[in-house]
RNA sequence: GGGCCCGUGGCGCAGCAUGGCUAGCGCGCUCGGCUGAUAACCGGGAGGUCACGCGUUCGAAUCGCGUCGGGCCCA
């Protein structure tokens, strides 16, 4: 049986009613067991980190993949849907340091131990993985929450090593020394994409020295350089080969620097006068030796002198500085590879920690930027020291702690990207769908510019680089598994964490008999990730463990992090890209535009937004505001429109369970095939409609645009069915016999209603549930036990009648209109009106208009509908007295003369409103049946309602209807002074029980 | 400095690939109306240099170039 639905939703008890129903019911293991035989569709979830709680950005994330997930499984695929937690990384061990209050790398070593550090880290973890698993459960997204994967357990560690000794086979991996980004807090090495987009402003100091040429003792190379701590590892000075240079005369002293910079530069030291002595290629420079600055300070320099020279290298820009650049291939890219050149010593006098070794001399124990200061002091008492001012310039700074970087030549591990560039752009274009598609633009635009990934980490809570160097023979073997590592191992390995320190205690046998140690190292987090497709599975033994996931979608920030390194690894292994559709979607801002941050103060939880609205609302605002590639404008009064949607879609659910439960409507038992031969135009129109809404729902969904389904859903549920059909059907269902045409219309919605719930689940899926309960659980018990276990709605193109949907938007249209017309003329809407001319400007839509006169005449309120020809003459103004107006489809014309008949039926409708109200003020059921009194102030008036008692007794369910003067207006009962048209009426209505 | 995306009434969006009606919709404001599903709805009104400039064209919100602002990424 239906019942009537409560007249209001409360979201938050509803939703989590639904949430306790799909635990205890299992109703998400049944939903999966019925794909169990189907065909796959494997989703990849891009792992999120679990530090801290999810933000508006992670629930959207989340959102977008629940709402295709559950399309698909609707659709009929057994979906792949695990999610998956990203849990090594520098952000949960700088979490974790904070917490136990240390700072340094001797800290955890000495203070706290490694071993009870990675424990804190995998509890960290831990915590958190449950903390936003919560959360995500609340939303309402449907996961395998209790079989996630998790990239620090042992089978996915060794899925990474797998990987690695992959790279390693194909001749990918290598050991190098570089200039990398060091964070001397952290102590360790960060990548290229760690240090992307973490630029920001920094003061430096800004100084021009002069390097004393050996021959000429008054002729000097102008150097300008902001990092004075890299000068005690200066080896040479760098010019351009092709650009002019001017030896330039300053009182007794000479100074090279490029033409055209002179002028800037000598501004820019104050000096008026001066001379251009002679202007020559960089190129003729070459080779000319200098006093290294710092010789004194720095005893080490003395090795290096015969480096100390003027080389040439096209990097030298003439943006800014003198064009001669000091060269330090220990702290800088650029000069490491002109270094690599010429040959250059790597001189890197800098420790882990960013202070000055021995060999910097005087320098040394002090943090290279303490010594900035000191080194500027030591160059003026020389006289080297031209002018010294202040800078303030983009500098990267470390994306954990935001301490700045510093360049620094360490031994790393890299992965030979550029080797593998050409092969991961072919294979991308080849065979990933990219959503939308300018997005490969952008990918392929990232790869492109992309070197060598530096995989390695010096820190602890990571996956152990796997790779054992012999002691005596400098060889390095790369273990795979876990069960090769017991082979080689020297001693006997139980079970084992293969995480730090553990690992670290395993010793391997090599090839030449010597004993091999593990490199210290850990891998970078992004390899973690980028293993995931395979990982996920299970340790890989060999090619065929590679599945490519049917779908990914991660924010924009991810293009070149995710999408990119899972790329990389995968074309590394095997040969091909690990993925066939990406979706990009954007990021959450506030309603400016600006990016969400503490800082701010601008960021929204998504726990508010479903404290005050739910999570179905939250869901279907985050699918419905935007495209999801765009970012998204997190906006209240958009939430507070979708909540406004909900309440019309459960306003319409209450008024269909109200009348199909007063009249005890069951689909099962009506003869479905005998009401659909009585259906009304509108009926067949609604049916059009929401098949068609099917279809475009359908479509959009797999395109991806969730915002086309959402919105096409939106309009159906406010334009159509509830401000447009229900309008309709409201006198049908009003009638109360067993009437044909009433069952029709109950059909008519039942079966829109059936397909509604549907297309609803993937983004509403608690309200969706609740409708299907109430409507089609209620009377059919065999029928499954959650809409999400129903199959995704077919359209039946047979249903869809474009013409007459078109007609139906002619309909509204002309009554769009007249209800203008009226108004200006003074007519109120309610009042009937005699006659109604219409005529539309096409054969077309005079044809679409066929079958829908009735329908046109009971909205216009009229007696009588004529629908003009489009080249008949069209009554004109002044004509018949008839008031006009013209839309895009044609015109209209309506008579407005009120007869005594129309008075009649006018006043009658208006007491009928009045009775309504009354009713409703003493809380009548809707079938329940009174006695009224109608006192009519006006004596004509009361002889003219003699012929409305019918429809009043009818309209306001009146056993017994008594038209009397208003004065004679005396009994017991709830009555009421009414003001009608300025005349006086006095209406009393009278229970009986 | 480079790549990609976005910029339409106070706010949030549609329209733009295939240039052409009076540039639509929702929220908000205002006046009026309707209502036994509706704290819903309908109609009128005020409110727009379609970021700006130049160009192509008979005609540009729409196409091209440039500038400015916002976002992500790269340097």
């Amino acid at each position: 049986m239906i019942r009537p639905a409560s007249r209001v939703y409360d979201q938050k008890t509803s939703e989590r009613e639904i949430k306790e129903w799909w635990e205890s019911g299992k109703v998400y293991e049944k939903v999966k067991s019925l794909g169990s035989n189907r065909k796959t569709w494997y989703f990849l979830d891009g792992p999120p980190y679990a530090s801290g709680s999810i933000h508006l950005g992670t629930a959207w994330n989340k959102i977008i993949k629940d709402a295709i997930i559950r399309f698909k499984a609707m659709q009929g695929f057994n979906v792949r849907r695990q999610p998956g937690w990203d849990c090594h990384g520098l952000p949960i061990e700088v979490k974790v340091e904070e917490k136990l209050g240390i700072k340094t790398k001797k800290d955890i070593e000495q203070k706290i131990g490694v071993s009870e550090f990675i424990k804190s880290c995998k509890q960290w973890a831990l915590d958190h993985v449950s903390l936003m698993t919560k959360q995500f459960k609340d939303i309402g997204i449907w996961m395998d929450w209790d079989d996630p994967y998790i990239t620090f357990k042992n089978d996915y560690i060794e899925a990474a090593w797998w990987t690695l000794k992959r790279t390693y086979e194909r001749g990918l991996l290598k050991k190098d020394m570089r200039v990398i980004h060091w964070c001397p807090r952290c102590e360790t090495a960060l990548a290229e994409h760690e240090v992307r987009g973490e630029y920001s402003d920094e003061k430096d100091p800004s100084l021009y020295v002069r390097f004393r040429l050996s021959v000429t003792p008054n002729e000097y190379l102008l150097v300008w350089t902001t990092t004075p701590w890299t000068l005690p590892a200066d080896v040479a000075v760098c010019v351009h080969p092709h650009h002019d240079y001017a030896r330039v005369l300053v009182k007794n002293d000479i100074y090279i620097l490029a033409r055209g910079l002179v002028e800037k530069v000598m501004q820019e030291l104050g000096v008026s006068s001066y001379q251009i002595l002679e202007t020559r290629k960089g190129k003729t420079f070459e080779g000319q030796y200098y006093v290294h600055p710092l010789i004194e300070e720095v005893p080490k320099q003395e090795e290096f002198k015969s480096h100390h020279r003027v080389i040439c290298g096209e990097h030298v820009t003439l943006e800014e500085g003198t064009g001669c650049v000091h060269t330090a291939p220990g702290h800088g890219e650029e000069d490491f590879e002109i270094g690599a050149k010429y040959k250059l010593p790597v001189f890197s006098p800098v420790d882990a920690e960013g202070k000055f070794t021995a060999d910097a001399g005087k320098y040394v124990g002090l943090f290279v930027k303490a010594a900035d200061m000191i080194i500027l002091e030591d160059l003026g008492k020389k006289g080297l020291l031209v002018k010294s001012g202040s800078i303030t310039h983009s500098y990267p700074h470390c994306w954990r702690c935001q301490t700045p970087l510093l360049f620094r030549a360490t031994d790393q591990w890299f992965l030979a990207v550029k080797q593998l560039k050409p092969r991961i752009l072919e294979k991308n274009k080849a065979n990933v769908n990219w959503v939308p598609d300018w997005v490969a633009v952008r990918y392929s635009n990232g790869v492109k510019s992309v070197g060598d990934w530096c995989i390695s980490r010096q820190r602890y809570w990571g996956i152990p680089i796997p790779i054992w160097t012999c002691q005596s023979c400098g060889k390095f073997t790369v273990v795979g598994s876990q069960d090769e590592l017991r082979k080689l191992a020297t001693g006997q390995v139980g079970e084992i964490d293969l995480h730090r320190p553990d690992v670290d205690g395993v010793s391997l046998r090599c090839s030449c008999g010597g004993e091999s140690k593990r490199v210290q190292d850990v891998l970078d987090v992004w390899f973690d990730s980028g293993v995931a497709g395979w990982a996920s599975l299970g340790h890989p033994t060999d090619d065929s463990r590679m599945r490519q996931s049917d779908f990914i979608t991660e924010g924009e920030d991810q293009v070149t992090k995710w999408f990119y390194s899972q790329q990389v690894l995968s074309v590394a292994a095997f040969d091909d890209v690990p993925y066939k559709q990406a979706l990009m979607h954007g990021f959450a801002l506030d309603e400016h535009g600006r990016k969400m941050s503490k800082s701010l103060g601008n960021v929204v939880d998504p726990s508010q937004v479903m404290e005050r609205f739910g999570a179905d609302v939250l869901r279907f605002y985050m699918l419905y505001s935007n495209p999801p590639w765009e970012d998204l404008k997190f906006n209240w009064e958009g939430v507070d429109a979708v909540n406004k949607l909900l309440n019309v879609l459960w306003n319409v659910h209450v008024f269909t369970t109200t009348y199909m439960a007063l009249d005890g409507f069951d689909p099962n038992s009506t003869d479905v095939d005998k009401a659909l031969g009585n259906l009304y135009p509108e009926d067949v129109w609604l049916l059009s409609r929401i098949n068609s809404l099917t279809k475009e729902t359908t479509d959009a969904f797999e395109k991806f645009e969730l915002q086309r389904a959402t919105r096409a859903l939106a309009n159906f549920i406010l334009e159509d069915l509830s401000r447009w059909y229900v309008r309709l059907i409201r006198g049908r269902v009003w009638v109360e016999k067993e009437d044909p045409r009433k069952i029709a219309a109950y059909v008519t919605l039942y079966q829109t209603a059936h397909i509604l719930i549907r297309l609803l689940a993937p983004f509403m899926p608690h309200v969706s549930e609740i409708l299907y309960r109430d409507i089609v659980k209620a009377v059919s018990p065999a029928a499954p036990d959650s809409v999400h276990m129903l199959p995704w709605p077919q359209e039946d193109e047979e249903a869809i009648n474009k013409k007459l949907e078109l007609g139906m938007d002619l309909v509204r249209a002309f009554v769009e209109v007249a209800a203008r017309v009226k108004q200006d003329s003074k007519l109120k809407l309610r009042w009937p009106i005699q006659r109604a001319v219409i005529q539309t400007f096409k054969w077309e839509h005079k044809k679409a208009l066929e079958n829908l006169s009735p329908l046109l005449r009971d909205q216009l309120n009229c007696k009588e509908v004529v629908i003009l020809d489009p080249q008949s003459k069209f009554p004109r103004l002044g004509e018949e007295d008839f008031v006009s107006a013209e839309i895009e489809a044609g015109r209209i014309a309506i008579d407005p003369k009120i007869t005594t008949e129309l008075r009649a039926e006018g006043i009658a409708r208006e007491l009928v409103r009045r009775l309504q109200t009354m009713r409703k003020e003493m809380d009548l059921a809707m079938e329940e049946r009174v006695d009224a009194v109608v006192g009519v102030g006006d004596q004509s008036d009361l002889s003219l309602l003699g012929t409305q008692q019918d429809y009043i007794s009818n309209e306001v369910r009146i056993r017994n209807l008594r038209l009397v003067s208003a004065h004679e207006v005396l009994e017991e009962g709830y009555s009421k002074d009414w003001d009608i048209d300025d005349k006086k009426f006095r209406l009393l209505i009278k229970r009986f029980t």
